[in-house]
Parts: C-alpha cells; structure tokens; sequence
RNA sequence: GGAGGGUUGGCCGAGUGGACGAAGGCGGCUGUCUUGAAAACAGCUAUACCGGAAACGGUAUCGAGGGUUCGAAUCCCUCACCCUCCGCCA
C-alpha cells in the first residue's frame, strides 16, 4: 500500500508511474477523491461528537443535581444530534472501506533506476555467467532423462491429483530433498539468514499483506470451511512473522530463509509449460526473507541478489540475471531481478529465482515497523525477499546440464555429500 | 468436538453506564536534596487521525467488529486469541 500523502501530495508523479506500470486502471483518483471526501466527513463528525460528548457530560451533572426536566429536554436534542451522528458515521464507514479498496489496488511505484518498458520484452540482460556446455549429441529435454532414469512419473502424478502433478520417485525425490538442505545450509552457514519453518496455511490478513490479495485471489488454493490459505510461497508467512509489530532497530536486518512447498492455482491455458516439471501446481521452494531500514534497502537487494547467485555458482551451471522492466513488476515489487538458469534440452532460460525490494509497501498492509533509537517514532520497515531457489527448476537445469550420453546424470559436486551418490543411473534390467 | 474462565496503557493490576485522557503500583524521564550515587519527595510518562503556519484544539482507541443508550472499559450479539478440564488424535 503506499502512503495516502504520496498521491495527496504528488498526484501526478503518482499517475505517471501507473502510466510506466502499464497500470492505467489503477483507482489513483478515486482514491484522492475519496480521501478528501473522508477528511470532509471527520471534521463534520468530530464537531457534532465533541457537541454531543459535552451534552452527554451536563446530563450526567444535571442528574447528579436532580434537574431531571432539564437533563430530559437536552436528552432529546442530544438523540437528535446522534441521528445526524449516525447518518454521517456511516457514509465516512462507506468511503472508509472504498479507499481502503482502493488503496489496495493500487501498486507499487517503481524506484528511479528501474527501466521503463512495456512488458517483459523490455527487460534488460544485467549480466551472463558461465559458459553453456558443449554437448557432442543432442541433449535431452528433462522429462525424457527424468522418465528413462525412473525419477519422474507424470501418469501417477496425474492419476492422483491431476493435471500439473508429478511424482519424484528414488535419487528424483533425493536430489530435491538434497537441494532444500545444501541450499538452506549455504544460506544459513556462509549468509547469515536464520531458518525458519513456518505453516504452509495462513489467514486471509496474511495474503493481504504481501499483496496476494484482494487482486490475485484466483492464483490461490483455499480451504472455506476454516478460511485458510495454501501459501503460494513462503514469503507470506515469513514475512507475516512480525505483522503488527515494532522491531527494535538495532534488531536490523533481520534475515530469514525457509523451506517449504507452494501451492498456486495458476489457471494458465491448457496445452503451455505442460510438459515436465517447470510449472506445477505444487512445488518447492527455499526462500530468503529480509526486513531492513529504508537506508539500507537498496544495498540489502545486491547482497540478496548475490546470495541466490552463490548458489548458481556453486552448481556450476550457466545463469543470467535479467532486471524487469516498469511494465513487467509485480504489484508489489519497487525493482525486482530473475536469475535464469540455462536448461540445454528444453533450450530456455528458466527462472529460479525472483528477487525484489519492496519498500515500505508489504510493510505498511501488514504494519510491519521499527524504532531507529529507543525513544524515536516506529517507521515502516522495508522488506526484501528472493527465492534461493525454486527447486523443480534447478532439478531440471541439473538433469539438462549434467546429463550423459547414456542417459545417467552426473551429481553437481557440491550435492554428492548430500546425495551419497556421484552419479544417478538408469535402473537395473531396462 | 464439549464445558468453563479470561483478554485493560511499556509491564503488573483496579474499575457499581455519567466529571479535560482510565485508580494504584512497577519500570522510564525530569527536578529538589547530595562531592557523586542510592534513598526520599515532587512533576512528567501512549498511539493514530482531523483542523491549524504554530501554540494548541478536537476525535478515536480498555482483544476485533456490530448493537442498546443522551452517554459503554462496564449491558447485549458475533468473531479471534489465550488458559483449565473432558473427548479424539500422528
């Protein structure tokens, strides 16, 4: 959410990032209309309240004094008073709730730096690493490497929950696991994040205040008979931790990572990103959350940046990072950068990780704030998150990589200890 | 799932529908005293919003939201959370 000030104040820098956005359909003024019609109504309530707050008070002292004729005649202009009271009161609760409508609607305003584009055609290629690897025979898609090795089923998968299921069988399912573990160990022993397990289902207040909702309701699963939300990834939670909180300053940053699944509806168009694993409708994820100052927040995204790159690095597998463009942000997001791995067989780039600054915007719907100094006002924190990474997509990249000629697949030297095997082997008599 | 008890300011804790903001205590800040400190004594001790250049004024906030009333921390309803007991359960 941003600050209501923001478009009182500077209207129109407010609606030329909407423009930038491709965002035109934001309630800008709708939300200044009604804001100033909000102000209007409060200060002919509050005069009507402190009129009625002073009647209430004399009735009570005429009473005390005996004059019931007296207190009974202000008795009936004061019930008179209340109808205008009640009137008012509920045109204000009215306009209330349409701008808190309206204000959640309305996205975040891109940083300065960020690139004006009109969609994801106009990002920009920050940087390249790592060379693709040479193959001398034609690398395979994953699903064919990941079926001949008996580490991926997608009938089961289907058979049990539909479409954009799969099962992960043997070494297929070790390696995940062994990921979720290598990558948590990184970001805990040489980053400093501290791990955190949160529940895979929260309440609707949560989902707002990361900014799923209310626009992005139809991306989510639900269960209605106790209003809880699969989480669609684990920034919800962890960055609902400190909801309604103030944070000491000297607590900051505070940085989390947390392994979980995630759940996403995603109605996408039958017959797209069907094959394989890339998209699903449940995947796993490591994810790192920080909440910082605004200072530090734009230094605070390199080092998150940096710290999901490690783990390209240390995999050793070819990467890009990409900075998305105005009109490629997500709603909530100030700047945001994807890390895209190299996957020969499918030969795209697949994006493993999303990385974004958020401001103040999370922070001020789920009214996440700190005190600089003990005695100082609490301000807004500005929260970060990024995946480190997003697991099916690396499994793919490891598959396409480290494939061989004879179907095996080689195990990325940093996972062998994890995994207790150097190489994944086509099973015995097929 | 059933029965009961609770939720008050940074913390503890009182509060029969009526007197700028809710007693008292603790903690914290300031002052007096003291070489300094402690003790004692006195005063101060929240947040948000609206109006205002400001001083300041107003409104709201006793878990959340409604209701009754001229007026609600107090009475009624709904919900959330916590505690105790019973049942069920990996």
């Amino acid at each position: 959410m941003l600050d209501i000030r923001l478009l009182r104040e500077e209207p129109e820098r407010v609606k030329q990032a909407m423009i930038d956005l491709n965002a035109v359909d934001a309630p800008v003024d709708e939300a200044i209309a009604l804001d100033k019609r909000r102000r209007e109504i409060l200060v002919e309530l509050e005069a009507l309240k402190a009129e009625r707050n002073t009647g209430s008070r004399q009735i009570g002292a005429l009473m005390r004094e005996g004059k019931r004729d007296e207190a009974e005649k202000l008795k009936a202009r004061m019930s008179e008073l209340g109808g205008q009271i009640d009137t008012l009161e509920s045109e204000l609760r009215r306009v209330e709730a349409d701008l808190q409508e309206a204000m959640l609607n309305i996205p975040n305003l891109p940083l300065p730096e960020v690139p004006v584009g009109k969609d994801d055609s106009e990002n920009v290629v920050v940087k390249t690493v790592g060379e693709p690897r040479a193959f001398d025979f034609t690398p395979r898609p994953h699903w064919e490497i990941g079926e001949a090795l008996d580490i991926l089923d997608f009938e089961r998968g289907v058979k049990l929950s539909g479409s954009r299921f799969y099962v992960m069988k043997g070494l297929g399912a070790k390696l995940q696991r062994a990921l979720i573990t290598w990558m948590l160990d990184v970001h805990i022993e040489q980053h400093g994040y501290t791990e955190v397990y949160p529940p895979f289902v929260v309440r609707e207040h949560c989902l707002v205040g990361t900014g799923n909702l209310p626009k992005f309701g139809d991306n989510l699963y639900r269960d209605v008979e106790d209003d809880l939300w699969l989480i669609p990834t684990a920034e919800v939670p962890v960055t609902n931790l400190y909801r309604d909180e103030i944070l000491d300053g000297s607590q900051l940053p505070i940085k989390h990572v947390a392994y979980t699944p995630c759940f996403r509806r995603e109605k996408m168009s039958a017959g797209k990103d069907t094959r394989g694993i890339k998209r699903g409708h449940q995947f796993d994820k490591v994810e790192m959350v920080k909440f910082c100052t605004p200072e530090t927040g734009r230094a605070e995204l390199d080092s998150l940046i940096d710290n999901a790159e490690d783990i390209c690095r240390l995999l050793e597998i070819p990467y890009r990072v990409v900075q998305m463009c105005t009109g490629d942000l997500s709603f909530v997001a100030a700047i945001k950068f994807d890390l895209e791995m190299w996957a020969p067989g499918v030969q795209e780039w697949l994006e493993v990780s999303s990385c974004s600054l958020f401001t103040d915007f999370q922070a001020r719907r789920a009214n996440i704030r700190y005190r600089p100094e003990p005695k100082a006002r609490p301000r807004y924190v500005y929260t970060l998150n990024g995946s480190g990474l997003a697991l099916p997509r690396v499994v793919i990249a490891i598959l396409e990589n480290y494939q061989q000629e004879d179907g095996s697949v080689v195990v990325p030297a940093v996972l062998r200890p994890y995994m207790g095997v150097d190489v994944i082997t086509p099973p015995q008599g097929r």
